[in-house]
DNA sequence: TGATATAAAAATGTATACAAAATCGCCATT
DNA sequence: AATGGCGATTTTGTATACATTTTTATATCA
């Protein structure tokens, strides 16, 4: 955003991109072509290239492809998340305010009475990146973020075949935090954390 | 590299300007503009502007200043850093081979005997790297190695500075990795980067 | 004085043309 | 049928010109 509002077309150009990879708009694997992308936006190849780049650092695109992670990857990938997830946890447990811990609270509430799949999604997000912002560091919450993205890409068919135990584990985590056990939230998090990528490989593949 | 062996001038431009940058050779803070890179390495803005992209990414650039990081930045920097080498020490203890293990010796020793300052920075980034390794994930490996970059830019200073003990808790910390105790590895790396950092904050400051 | 407007300069953003490289398809050869 | 050129095509890399935005400096007015 510039000082009037506008958006370059670069950053225009990452969004648009950046969503239609995540809204599985490509095929897995689709070669992605500067010309095609310019042509499609109505705009130059200079700043199509620049999106490009971006999402290739963030792990979205790889050599011009739509990122297809394999199983490797998403264990390496989980291994990383857990490690910081589950330290997120027990400094949430050590530190969460009462405030944040009914927030926390909702998101297990809403995601269990709900029926509408796109609101327990969210909420289930949701919990986590609260649960993820108690590390107060910007680089761990950055990270995760960049992860949740391919995460996504990889389980978009999962999220919807819901998982069993997934809310029940999220209120047990929620009850350690609120008991303010570091070291059980943290251990129901890795736990929660592995079930949850177990369950993606088994249905993805 | 293409595949004649010739670098494209945004890799040139990038490791040139990511040297001068870690080579202390802009004060910090110091205005990158694209037009003086371009003229002063004799190509067009163009190239030099996907590697600027790049270092901003990577950290080492932020909003075209080469960055100077806070005190506050360093310990986010190091928290995560502890996170990653203390489980990455942790696994090194239950899975390192053998002549691995001497590596990790051999480097200790070497930075324990030698007298050239360059050479006993070498010997200890080494030490680090070679434990990170053990993480077996390239996620974590990645991702200490720009964390190390801005590091390197933080405490240039530092690393001529002796720190006191320094050798001997890499001796400690490789004993614990060869007797197999993850416990006591982690610990001692965890111990070892906070004395780091707070050595490196009070000479800096 | 100092706050604000504004013209000039500098820097970044974008489009486009051309260069270099990678890829593809076809044919010849074994 | 597989292998290895080789030209044509596509795609990416780079330079450059122009547009827009941001910054700087200067002048004006309360």
């Amino acid at each position: 955003m510039n000082k009037n509002g506008k958006k370059t077309s670069q950053l225009h150009a990452y969004t648009q991109i950046r969503d239609k990879i995540l809204n599985g708009e490509y095929e897995g694997g689709t070669k992605l072509t500067e010309v095609n992308l310019a042509e499609s936006m109505g705009i130059s190849r200079t700043p199509v290239r620049e999106a490009i780049r971006r999402l290739e650092q963030e792990g979205l695109i790889k050599n011009k492809k739509v990122f297809k992670p394999t199983e490797t990857d998403m264990r390496y990938l989980f291994e990383m998340r857990i490690l910081i997830e589950s330290y997120s946890a027990k400094k949430a447990a050590r530190y969460m305010i009462d405030e944040q811990i009914s927030q926390l609270r909702d998101c297990v509430h809403q995601a269990k009475t709900s029926t509408d799949t796109e609101e327990i999604i969210y909420q289930n997000k949701r919990f986590h990146d609260l649960i993820v912002k108690e590390s107060r560091n910007p680089l761990m919450i950055e990270n995760v973020e960049h992860m949740q993205a391919i995460i996504y890409l990889f389980s978009r068919a999962v999220v919807s075949h819901k998982r069993p135990f997934l809310v029940e584990e999220h209120e047990q985590i929620c009850q350690a935090i609120a008991d303010h056990n570091p070291e059980k939230a943290g251990d129901l998090m890795k736990a929660h954390l592995e079930a949850d990528l177990e369950f993606a490989l088994n249905i993805v593949t």
